[in-house]
RNA sequence: UCCCGGGUAGCUCAGCUGGCAGAGCAGGUGGCUGUUAACCACCCUGUCGGGGGUUCGAAUCCCUCCCCGGGAGCCA
């Protein structure tokens, strides 16, 4: 149609030039002789404004150029006269391609609220809320890769059926070909999975890390970039149960390279935001207040604060503050406790280190004091855990000894024992949840918001 | 899953201790020569979440179910 992106106008368009644009028509307001329609293509935060004389012959097209309609305009572009935009279009040829109803057209042209909108998740995209949301996600997912990339780091694809159920992630989904009533409700752990589809009880996965570390341990440095399942009965602004996950792991390192890699990681990250968004955030900053480009700009330099989990406990003993939850070395740090560290302690992001072995997984490797595990937490404002990785265990005697007080059969993760068996080498890495790190960017706060099609218990229509 | 708070017009919400269902915005019509979520005037809009109960009478009180939001837990 050689329509030009509203994007590529603004940046490159020169005024006397002639163009066609296509979009959605976001708001129209006519008078007698002149008429002026805000025009969105997803390309950019702004609007294009449509300017219709009423002597133009796409004058008579107005009536159908309602909020929502799909159009196609042509014209020379013009510097803009009006405050608020440097370019416009002085449009000679208007068309309707789908008009959208104005009496049931769903978005108005006022603002709507985020729960709202997210009963009409087919639409919502074309809010500029969303579209920037999506535009971030998207600058965001490149620049994952061009951080993992310019390191040498190889993507790699983990499976997403996958038969390890040990990592003790939570409730998993169990994929299976046979027919519903054949597994009885209540008889999933007890059923002979000898007759499904993989011989073998499967399950969506939880986490790529147990194959990313057989990667890591062949190819050095890796990472994935995928979608993840939890089956968690989580109905909070932070919990998805379909969400991407980016899981780096190293081989050759420890835990102090791993968070090195976890702070490089999101510096490279807010200031790509910076760098490529500034319309997006300089809009969250302006309706939602809760990022700006400064902090942003703060955070792709400053230093994460680092204490250990024992120095965060006296911390928390020391504040003189009433938590509902009790502050006890060898109990998890609850929301609460890791708030008060991230907003007012330290007032940005926190890694927390060496935590009890016994609040954390078996893999995790164990530290020298006997009591604690090589495992790191990066914890930021308003969102908590961002981020949740460790050293992993390498030594064959330990790893197994933590398997048996776990009471994970040694027989089930044989081939995990093997790495460990065959060239076993010191290995670390982490976890960062893609869709926090954009509801941490974009300041949104609700994790639903952040992603195009949100999965949550009861929620799938779209 | 637990604890709170909600569900009233297309949207956001008011409707106190039971007594004729309201406002703003959106939408429609008309007006206006440059507007920026335009402005001005007029007009339209209801299964008060579903079911049951109390009552002469229920949006309002009680029971129950469903859904949504916030917080918590599980975690990324």
């Amino acid at each position: 149609m050689g329509r030009l992106r509203i994007q590529s106008l603004f940046s490159q368009g020169q005024a006397g030039q002639s163009v066609t644009v296509c979009g959605w028509v976001r708001s129209k307001r006519e008078s007698k002789g002149i008429a002026f329609i805000a025009l969105s293509d997803g390309s950019t935060q702004d609007t294009l404004q449509l300017v219709i004389p009423s002597e133009s012959s796409a004058f008579h097209e107005l009536p159908g150029c309602n909020t929502g309609a799909a159009i196609k305009a042509s014209g020379i572009i013009r510097e803009s006269p009006g405050k608020g935009q440097q370019f416009e279009i002085e449009v000679s040829t208007l068309a309707v391609m789908g008009n959208a109803d104005s009496e049931h057209y769903p978005l108005q042209k006022k603002g709507h609220s985020l729960e709202f909108l997210r009963d009409i998740g087919h639409l919502r995209p074309r809010t500029n809320t969303f579209g920037a949301v999506l535009r971030v996600r998207n600058v965001l997912s490149q620049a994952v890769h061009e951080f993992f990339q310019s390191r040498g780091f190889i993507w790699i694809h983990t499976p997403i059926i996958t038969s390890s159920d040990c990592e003790g992630a939570g409730d998993l989904f169990t994929v299976t070909s046979l027919d519903p009533g054949e597994i009885k409700k209540g008889d999933r752990d007890t059923f002979d999975y000898s007759q499904d589809f993989f011989g073998k009880r499967a399950y969506l996965t939880v986490s790529g890390q147990l194959e990313a570390e057989f990667l890591a341990l062949s190819m050095g440095d890796v990472y994935t970039f995928g979608p993840t399942f939890r089956a968690e009965n989580s109905n909070t602004s932070r919990h998805l149960s379909e969400f991407w996950m980016i899981e780096p792991e190293m081989a050759f390192a420890d835990l102090n390279d791993d968070t090195s890699l976890a702070e490089q990681f999101i510096h490279f990250l807010c200031k790509r935001t910076v760098e490529s968004c500034p319309d997006e955030i300089q809009f969250f900053e302006k309706f939602y207040k809760n990022t700006s480009i400064r902090e942003l700009e703060a955070l792709s330099e400053k230093k994460f604060a680092r204490i250990s989990y024992t120095e965060a406990i006296d911390e928390l003993k020391k504040s003189g503050r009433k938590f509902e939850f009790p502050v006890e070395w060898g109990l998890d740090l609850q929301s609460e406790h890791e708030r008060y560290l991230t907003d007012d302690v330290f007032q940005g992001p926190v890694t927390v280190t060496d935590y009890p072995k016994d609040i954390k997984a078996f893999y995790m490797r164990l530290n020298d004091d006997d009591r604690t595990v090589a495992a790191m937490d990066v914890l930021v404002p308003k969102i908590g855990e961002i981020i949740g990785g460790s050293q992993r265990e390498e030594r064959l005697d330990v790893l197994e000894a933590r398997l048996q007080q776990a009471g994970i059969p040694l027989e089930s993760i044989d081939w995990y024992l093997d790495l460990r068996r065959f060239g076993s080498a010191p290995h670390a890495g982490f976890g960062l949840g893609f869709e926090r790190f954009v509801q941490y960017v974009t300041g949104m706060s609700n994790i639903r918001d952040v992603i195009p099609c949100p999965r949550a218990p009861h929620t799938i229509k779209f």
